[in-house]
DNA sequence: CTCAGTGTTCAGTG
DNA sequence: TCACTGAACACTGA
């Protein structure tokens, strides 16, 4: 369930388990859409004999950062809807969803899969500059901007709130339950424009962003440690109709997303 | 059988 | 060209 926190988790993963390593061998399954129109077959012999100096994310983007200086290679993951990390010895942890997976020298496995076609592999040369992780803004793990800076671009604009935090030019790693928690904690009606917000409205988006992210990192995306007071565990799924206070939750789709939302709390 | 789903992109509209 | 909306993408599971 890939959000910035679930993210930054296997980003963690693979620091820890392949950090330093080099990459003896590659094994994909032949997927025209994950691979793009390059064959797959070309990304693994890319990728073998490459020592993996760095893993690095931005947003819901990740990416190593391997090989020598001068002569360095990005492997890039996107884990669109449904993809994850794994990390294994034993090749019996392999199911008919992995696509890729490096086997590295000390017998490591790091496996990508991918069950719906939706996200990507590829092979990046520059990562901050080339597309797609250019045209991502802020960060708000790594770099949350100041409230002016945050403001901004919020305060022109004529859509819902909740188009706008799903923007990933805006905010890199928000997704669709993230907006949700934050508009629910900062008290704020999804539907609401972005030239409509006061100044109160601005710094509370702010600084829920922030709490929120910050909560769910620190926690490594484990859903199950999620306060208990959060909207997430009513929401997800459809799960009740109120809130652990017994507010009433609604459900409407905005910015092209299903949102929940508690009318009470948010007006 | 139908439909919603954690994301992104692109065509279409005004 | 811009700002914004909504459909499409692929596939699983309820």
């Amino acid at each position: 369930m890939p959000e910035l926190p679930e993210v930054e988790a296997w980003r963690k993963l693979a620091e820890q388990h392949v950090r330093g390593k080099t990459i003896i061998k590659v094994t994909v399954r032949k997927d025209e859409i994950i691979f793009d129109q390059k064959s797959h077959t070309a990304w693994a012999r890319a990728c073998k004999g490459l020592a993996v100096n760095e893993v690095c994310r931005k947003g819901k983007h990740l990416w190593m950062d391997c090989g020598d200086p001068g002569a360095k290679v990005f492997p890039y993951f996107h884990f669109g809807m449904s993809g994850a990390f794994h990390a294994y010895r034993d090749e019996s942890e392999r199911d008919k969803y992995l696509k890729a997976e490096f086997l590295f020298e000390d017998g490591t496995r790091l496996g990508y899969r991918n069950a719906r076609r939706i996200g990507a592999v590829r092979l990046l040369t520059d990562p901050l500059s080339e597309e797609p992780i250019s045209k991502l803004g802020f960060d708000p793990f790594l770099n949350l901007p100041s409230l002016a800076d945050f403001s901004a671009p919020l305060r022109k604009r004529r859509a819902p709130i909740k188009s706008m935090l799903l923007d990933q030019k805006f905010a890199a790693g928000v997704g669709n339950w993230i907006a949700d928690e934050i508009l629910y904690q900062a008290k704020i009606h999804p539907r609401k424009l972005g030239i409509e917000l006061s100044e109160a409205e601005l710094k509370r988006l702010r600084s829920k962003m922030k709490s929120i992210i910050d909560k769910s990192v620190a926690v490594d995306a484990d859903k199950a440690r999620f306060p208990k007071t959060w909207l997430f565990h009513y929401r997800w799924g459809k799960t009740a109709e109120t809130t652990a206070k017994g507010e009433p939750i609604e459900f409407d789709r905005i910015g092209g997303r299903t949102t929940a939302w508690v009318p009470s709390v948010q007006t």
